[in-house]
Order: C-alpha cells, then sequence, then structure tokens
DNA sequence: ACTAAATAGATTGTATACAATTTATCTGTA
DNA sequence: TACAGATAAATTGTATACAATCTATTTAGT
C-alpha cells in the first residue's frame, strides 16, 4: 500500500461507479420503456412474471431483490395498468400474483428492448461476460 | 444467437446484476455509515468535498452524478448536521460549498470505511480492478 | 381447542433519484 | 441601457428503496 494512497478519493473507489453506472443504465432504459408505460424497476417485475407466469409476493421479492415495503406500491401501479392480477391463496396470507391478457401481450412490444439497450452500452462479448460473471460474484460474495 | 435463447430472462440481463449489486453494495455501507451520521450518498459527497474543500454545486453533481433536484435536499441536510456550509458567490448565480471544522473532523472517522467494505466485497485484487475498469468503460461508452 | 411463535404482505417514515419547471441572476447585443 | 436568452440552483411531482412496524393468518405445541 503507497503511503500517499488516499482511500478516501472518489477514484479509488470501487462501488462509487458501479453505483454510477448502474444509475446511468437505468437513466438509458427509461426512453425505450416509456413506450410500454413501465418504469425499469415495474420492467424488471414484468420479466420476472413473463418467466413464471404465476407467484405470491415473497418469491417475486427474491426474484428481483425487492422487498415488500418497495413491491406493494409497485405492484399496485401494474394492477391499475392492467398487466397483472392479484388474488388470495388457500393460505391467506399468500397472494397469488399472475399475467393478464395485456401483461402477456406486453412482453412481445418488450422483445427488441435488450438489443437497443445493448447497443447503448457498447461493450464486446468478452467484456459483457466478464461483468456480468464479476456483478454476480458480488452478490454472491458480499457479506 | 440460439434460436432458443429468451432475452427477457432475468439471468440473461447484464444491467440487473449491476443494478442489483448496486443496491446490495450500498445497503452494505449502511451500518459502517450510521456511526458516522452518513446514508450512502451523503458519504459520497462528503468525499466529493474531502477532495475539492470548495466548490459550487453544478462541479459537485458533475463529480458524484447527481442533479441538483436530489442535491440540494441533501445538502441541505449536511448542513443541518454541521458538515457542509452553503455561501453566495460574486456571481448570485452560484452557491459556493465548504467544509466545517466538524466536516474535515468526520474524514478521519471515515477513513477505515473503504477497507471494512473491502472485507465485505470479498474480490481478489485482479477481479475489482476488472471490474473498476468495466464500470468506468460504461460510464464513458454509454450513448 | 387454545395460544404463542412464525410467516406473508401491507403500511409508515425517511432518503434518494430525476424529469420538468420555476426563480434569480447574469451576459451579450442592439 | 434595455432586454432576450442563457445559466445556476431550487422546487415540484412521481417513483423507487428499505428499515421498522403492523396486521392477518397459519402452525406448532400443549
Amino acid at each position: 500500500m503507497d503511503a500517499n494512497f488516499d482511500p478516501l478519493l472518489l477514484k479509488n473507489q470501487l462501488c462509487f461507479p458501479l453505483y454510477a453506472a448502474s444509475k446511468a443504465i437505468v437513466r438509458r432504459y427509461e426512453p425505450f420503456l416509456k413506450p410500454l408505460g413501465l418504469t425499469y424497476t415495474q420492467y424488471i417485475v414484468m420479466m420476472a412474471m413473463w418467466e413464471k407466469k404465476r407467484c405470491d409476493v415473497k418469491e417475486l421479492g427474491e426474484a428481483v431483490c425487492l422487498d415488500s415495503g418497495t413491491l406493494s406500491p409497485l405492484l399496485q401501479k401494474l394492477i391499475e395498468k392492467g398487466y397483472l392480477v392479484k388474488t388470495r391463496q388457500k393460505d391467506g396470507r399468500y397472494r397469488e400474483l399472475s399475467l393478464t391478457k395485456e401483461g402477456e401481450a406486453l412482453r412481445e412490444k418488450a422483445l427488441d428492448v435488450p438489443s437497443k439497450m445493448g447497443s447503448c452500452i457498447r461493450l464486446t462479448q468478452e467484456e459483457a461476460e466478464v461483468l456480468y460473471k464479476l456483478t454476480h460474484k458480488v452478490m454472491e460474495n458480499l457479506q
């Protein structure tokens, strides 16, 4: 460790560019998502639902890394937009979320969002793979 | 491109793990920052101020990638905590931000935060460097 | 069956984020 | 010197995030 190394300089931070890049990317998504009537977080939730078709709030929260404090009002908005429905399950503590016809149909309109974003980000295939692996590793390793 | 490749599966997303990792890291910072009376965003702003000593709101915003809509109320909180002061400049459109004695002193208490976080994240030196470079590259390339 | 502990989801309170707008001030030009 | 346009910062409105708490329901032990 260099005696002159300042651990509190912004340019010496690892987490700050991660945080800034994440925000910049979310911001860049918005024009592609606006025509679908979705914010980025709503889009993530819809991706989880397109995959699962039906699930409870807890399972959804684990898939998208959000707690009920964030999900409850966000799901309410997706229900009001007509993309999801929420029903009570036999075990009255659970709610079952499922896609409406409109929610299913929205997937078609979203199909080209990933490739549009891909060309905005402009990483090589290899760089993207390394970044993918490292961010997953951060999530797994964090303690 | 594999015909079975589904671009909308969460596991095929590059941005989602970046977004999730960023949030997880910010969450992990909080217990280290709580004793300093700072949130993560406030800590980023204080790092910029420890480096610059004095600057206007626009320059600070560029350093930390935040706009005046986020900074105005956040700076107000740091001023109320006694870490910063804000004064009018000759050009009345500008405000000069500067550190108070307490703001300067806070830096000493923050010195071990980076190493504490480093051991939470548990990447090798090389992995950290690659991640650092790739997140910077994303910021530069994004268009 | 009764009830304490556990669990799922909702609510509350605080703090970001950021687009869009507003306000205050300054600058360039006729 | 007016004054239109530009610029910095603040405000407004909407949407997250998340810790902490609350409510409804179920489960386990007796």
